[in-house]
DNA sequence: TGCTTTTAAAATGTCAGACATTTAAATGTA
DNA sequence: TACATTTAAATGTCTGACATTTTAAAAGCA
């Protein structure tokens, strides 16, 4: 593990890397221990300070946790989903709102992938998914429910549906896209009518999810999406005219 | 923006937090320059080193960028596809290399996912998509294409698939999953005889895409799925024979 | 001997101050 | 005016120190 001394690049960032390949390589395997931030230094032959900031870089992409006290140190560490979400969740955010993605972009992505999930869902769905699913829809029929609620509520079933496939990846993968268009969501105000008509398009989800009918499912997702988008168009116009009183 | 001191977590993880709330919250926009690294210890009451340490972890997940001179500091980053590309890809492969994901498991998700961007692509796919489809497909049928060479072509074409959906989000999606397969990928060995199946599956699949005709595309990838799941469950069992040759 | 308490050591976490380097603006000069 | 020089502000790096946490070993005691 070396660094190249003609590198204009941050010394830190240099180290950060170095240790990322040996991670991402295998020749550092889960659990195992780095050596002590004076050992890294005196190897690399910067200071403990450098070392240091490598080793943060490090532990904001969850690749390594440290413990204090003796015997402690820097560990490898395993990648759980739960972390993996957080920072897909993060990235999807970002990306959303900075790079200023129409809303019909990321709900075509968005459904696309959900689609995906829908055929296996519905091979493999579990009571428990359909339970989840079955008391989101009653909880979103429940008058009085913020938009917030009724989000949350919106995400924990589509997460439900995609969890009902029983492919962690795919979970994984759409955590991002579904999480990361809640706050785009939230700007939407459901009214009581369009609320009533969402949760009929989850039940007839679910339905299909019960009845093991992939397609079915597929059919309902697709104008889930037409109406969401329907929705969001509102919104985005009622907006727009109240921006420009005049025109 | 302020810390808890009763927090006994890491003063550098809580000011990067605090900084990235900021961010993500939209509270800083991009460009805009954030205190220098001396007023950031005042504001939070800490030395240098520790706001460092904060600042390389925000820079480890591309949220602000650095910049040495007069009239230099830390700037929100925007956050481009090519980064959040890279991150996707580093995490995914983090998360399958580590966790074990079976390759069947891997395989699923990303062709389901493939799956979802066909209908699209056949609708938008432009003549530059095309074209590389077709050019990867001619590189694949040279004789003498070292595997690493098949399985990077590979991946461009089935990148190409993708970005024909015209869709930047699913592009982003899924350059994880596709790329971080690449090392599972690379373990096999592809036969003569292989390599000519699968060139007839990509073929197919362009033909269909350039016929807009998305439904035989899917039909394609679910039989060059379940084709790489037989390819990849050969070798799978010769290195188990291998590795026990009594049994 | 066996258990509990104390102690010491090793590691990370934090701080202070200094110097090096880079960069762009301000200044001076032909 | 155009170019070279200076200067100031910021990050990058180093040294050395102290604080805190944690564990293992040592010491003390029944």
């Amino acid at each position: 593990m070396k660094i190249d001394p003609d590198n204009k690049a941050d010394l830190s960032a240099q180290i950060a890397q170095a240790i990322r390949d040996a991670i991402v390589s295998g020749d550092m395997i889960v659990d195992e221990r780095l050596p002590s931030e004076a050992e890294l230094a005196d190897q690399f032959n910067v200071s403990r300070p450098t070392v240091r900031e490598a080793l943060k870089r490090l532990a904001a992409q969850s690749l390594i946790r440290t413990q204090r006290g003796a015997f402690g140190g820097a560990f490898v560490n395993r990648l759980s989903y739960e972390e993996a979400y957080g920072q897909q969740i993060t990235t999807a955010t970002l990306l959303l709102s900075m790079n200023a993605v129409s809303f019909d972009v990321a709900c075509e992505a968005r459904y696309a992938l959900e689609r995906a999930c829908t055929p296996l869902a519905a091979e493999r769905r579990t009571p428990d998914h359909l339970a989840t699913m079955r008391a989101e829809i009653h909880r979103q029929g429940q008058p009085g429910l913020s938009d917030e609620s009724f989000c949350a509520s919106d995400v924990t079933f589509h997460r439900a549906l995609v969890d009902a496939a029983g492919n962690p990846v795919l979970s994984y993968q759409l955590a991002g896209a579904v999480e990361a268009m809640q706050p785009l969501m939230n700007m939407i105000t459901f009214t009581a009518r369009s609320r009533e008509e969402i949760v009929g398009f989850h039940s007839r989800i679910a339905d299909a999810i019960e009845a093991k009918n992939g397609p079915a499912a597929q059919t309902a997702l697709r104008e889930l999406e037409s109406y969401t988008l329907h929705l969001a168009r509102g919104v985005m116009e009622a907006r727009l005219h109240k921006s420009r009183p005049a025109g």
